[in-house]
DNA sequence: CCCTCCTACGCG
DNA sequence: GCGTAGGAGGGG
């Protein structure tokens, strides 16, 4: 009796065995490829699994087994490369499988729906057009171009009349006339070889043309670092890597870090690029969603463009994988399946023996090691393509300086002479809100959440307590609570005091504020960037969203408020994470004819750290964190595990990773807690948290193995909420 | 005595 | 994750 094996959508780290459909005979059943989709009773509902093998036999009862409903798909919806990428990924991340495909899989198709039949507008001759005489439409010479093509080649697709320049209009009239018509037929893949250039590409520089023939060079797996300033023409590179690819009849698939950026790369690759390209994002529609993922797979796409989930698209014949911006935390997902897209992407580049390129001006220490490792090839971009300089910093030393809303004289004067001159300014500071804190004048109260540990934030146009941790919120009140007292003081500053502050100091100049409390409206991104473009005089506001991929040409200065919270963090990529964030956003300024200026408030201007960013590079900077890390047995040079526990009462949370830490194997690990999460109240659940350290992967995967089957079968299971987040990129 | 809310359970 | 069985608690 034949047995199919099923991936299901649950977070029960284990497979189900099943019975065939009722109809089917046991040779189709055996011919059944892994990777379909299979609707099966489970419990009381019918869900949709992926099937993994089929087999002669099962140790389950008998009597518990049941009959699968139907098999949805004849072709697998995860091809083989992807079933064993999607697995490979659950095993290392410690995640169900079922769940680890259902993040592989476009939500339509995990609900069951049809693949959209896969169809293509041609236009061709009817009987009465072919029986037309020749030099038949004289005074139509259009209609006769486009007689002439179809009578030569047959039948074309709406690209092929865009590029004989034949127009929608042309056709109706043939159509009309009864001449020609409109067919559907299946689609091809795109032949991306002919005419993949809409428009030349650019000259290269000494360093950009190695790195291109570098890369060129070798069309199997390696991993490169692209490691390029800020206008050192990145993007370039990309693109002429991505035409090479296609010119071979290969796919490129390109990850960038947020939906924000999709608007301006796509427009980049739509302006150089004739071949159809896709993108995958949050902002699509399921449909629009299924629609690419399609034209991806059948190879019809030259390009796909997403973020972090489009690791996972299928591929025809994947030629190139491009990380930019590879440092960028939203590659990696916060919560459920917490993969990484960008090791993901290295291992789906190894398995289909392509090249990845990881981009940024600013690497990740993780990879920057791998490149001085040796383990990926270092490309370094260190001249600027443009020709702009390099933006001065220049650090300034707040200590005792008068201080207004955040300002101190010396930045307000430099604001002012740049406006006076006529150009843009932006100001970065990393807080939205008012204030990060409203306490009382009289008793010293201060407003917390009730859900969390934390303090709630004042935003004061809408009149309101709000905890960035949580949904919660409250109004903002006009006496304090505990005492009555009326003098209620604003502590710290967020944007919108920044934003308040500026208006006062320069009433006459405009202030945009760019954060996500004014930017969720959809497009109100874009118009703000759009404005700026324009290139009138205004100072910018705003947290890390501006540092973040927009180019501001016209800003020659940008100001960062305080620099000192990197420095103290209680998590160790603090330093790496502030050094990231502000070349990122200094990297805003002067980009293109004028010269541009960082300002740093500090109260730390020795501090070692602090000046090696400032006087010599990021580079070096990265370098010099790194030899710290290594000192401490920290991250490249070691590695990580959290397994979290989240509960009702924190005292299950705690006994629950006691037990655990108590049963499991250490050897070749170290285990420590249970730690009180940096958090440890949040949305009014308690969390608690062990971290797992190994020199090797080996052994922490081990470990990690035997942690998970040993929570999963703990009495605490159902009652303590547990995932295991390996290689956490923060300890919250 | 019945209804609702909560939680523990099991899924092939 | 989710539907459900079964127990606890409250109201008529």
């Amino acid at each position: 009796m034949p047995i199919l094996t099923l991936a299901m959508p649950t977070p029960l780290r284990r497979s189900f065995d099943y019975l065939p459909p009722e109809a089917m005979d046991d040779e189709t059943v055996a011919a059944l490829p892994a990777g379909v989709r299979i609707e099966a009773p489970f419990g009381n509902r019918k869900l949709i699994g992926i099937l993994l093998a089929t087999k002669a036999s099962t140790d389950i009862d008998p009597s518990k087994i049941k009959r699968v409903t139907k098999v949805l798909d004849q072709h697998p919806i995860l091809t083989d490369k992807l079933l064993s990428l999607s697995q490979w990924a659950a095993s290392y991340y410690q995640h169900p499988l079922g769940d680890a495909f259902a993040n592989a899989i476009p939500n339509l198709l995990r609900k069951g729906e049809a693949l959209i039949p896969q169809t293509q507008s041609h236009w061709q001759l009817t009987t009465e057009g072919k029986g037309l005489p020749e030099g038949a439409l004289k005074r139509a010479a259009k209609q006769a171009q486009l007689l002439g093509l179809l009578q030569q080649q047959g039948r074309l697709n709406r690209v092929q009349l865009d590029n004989a320049a034949i127009s929608q209009a042309t056709c109706k009239a043939l159509i009309e006339k009864g001449l020609i018509e409109r067919v559907e037929v299946l689609a091809e893949p795109y032949d991306h070889q002919q005419d993949c250039l809409k428009s030349p590409h650019l000259k290269l520089n000494h360093e950009q043309k190695r790195a291109v023939d570098t890369i060129h060079a070798n069309t199997g797996f390696q991993c490169y670092l692209l490691e390029g300033v800020t206008g050192s023409g990145k993007t370039e590179v990309y693109l002429q890597l991505i035409e090479q690819c296609l010119k071979r009849q290969q796919q490129a698939l390109v990850l960038i870090p947020e939906i924000g950026l999709t608007p301006q790369t796509l427009s980049r690759f739509n302006n150089r690029f004739n071949c159809p390209i896709v993108t995958l994002h949050s902002g699509l529609t399921d449909r629009e969603r299924l629609l690419a993922w399609q034209h991806a797979q059948s190879g019809e796409a030259g390009i796909i463009l997403g973020t972090r989930s489009a690791v996972f698209t299928a591929t025809a014949n994947l030629g190139l994988v491009i990380i930019d911006e590879e440092h960028d935390s939203s590659f990696k997902q916060q919560d459920g399946f917490r993969y990484s897209a960008r090791d993901i992407a290295i291992k789906r580049a190894a398995d289909e023996q392509c090249p990845i390129v990881l981009g940024s001006a600013t690497p990740s220490l993780e990879t920057l090691n791998n490149a001085l490792q040796g383990r990926y090839h270092h490309l370094p971009l260190k001249s600027r393509a443009t020709g702009a300089s390099a933006p001065a910093f220049e650090l300034l030393d707040i200590r005792h300086a008068p201080m207004e809303d955040g300002f101190s004289p010396a930045l307000i004067s430099a604001i002012g002479n740049e406006i006076k001159r006529g150009n843009q300014v932006l100001v970065f500071i990393n807080r939205r809100g008012f204030s990060p804190m409203l306490m009382c004048h009289d008793c010293g109260y201060v407003a917390q959440c009730q859900l969390c540990d934390a303090r709630m934030t004042v935003h004061f146009q809408q009149r309101l307590l709000r905890c960035h941790h949580c949904e919660s919120q409250a109004a903002l009140p006009h006496q304090c609570p505990e005492c009555n007292g009326t003098q209620l003081d604003f502590r710290g500053s967020g944007t919108e005091r920044s934003e308040q502050a500026l208006k006062r100091l320069f009433p006459s100049t405009d202030i945009k504020r760019i954060d996500r409390d004014t930017t969720s409206r959809k497009q109100a991104m874009q118009q703000l960037v759009a404005e700026v473009h324009k290139g009138e005089p205004c100072i910018l506001v705003g947290t890390q969203m501006l540092a973040k991929g927009h180019h501001f040409p016209d800003v020659t200065l940008v100001a960062v408020l305080d620099a000192d919270g990197g420095l103290f963090s209680a998590d160790f990529r603090g330093p790496e994470k502030m050094g990231q964030l502000l070349v990122q956003v200094a990297g805003r300024a002067g980009r293109e004819a004028k010269a541009g200026k960082v300002i740093i408030q500090t109260h730390q201007p020795e501090h070692p750290l602090i000046t090696s960013l400032v006087n010599d590079s990021y580079h070096h900077y990265a370098r010099a964190i790194l030899s710290e890390r290594q000192a401490s047995g920290l991250p490249p040079f070691a590695h990580l595990a959290l397994l979290r526990a989240e509960a009702n009462n924190l005292e299950q949370a705690e006994a629950l990773l006691q037990d655990l830490r108590g049963w499991v194997d250490h050897s070749g690990c170290q285990v420590f807690g249970p730690l009180p999460a940096p958090m440890t109240r949040k949305a009014g659940r308690f969390r608690a948290q062990l971290l797992i350290r190994a020199d090797q992967r080996k052994p922490l995967h081990r470990t990690l193995q035997q942690l998970c089957s040993l929570a999963e079968q703990h009495p605490l299971a159902n009652k303590v909420r547990w995932s295991i987040d390996v290689d956490p990129s923060d300890m919250f």
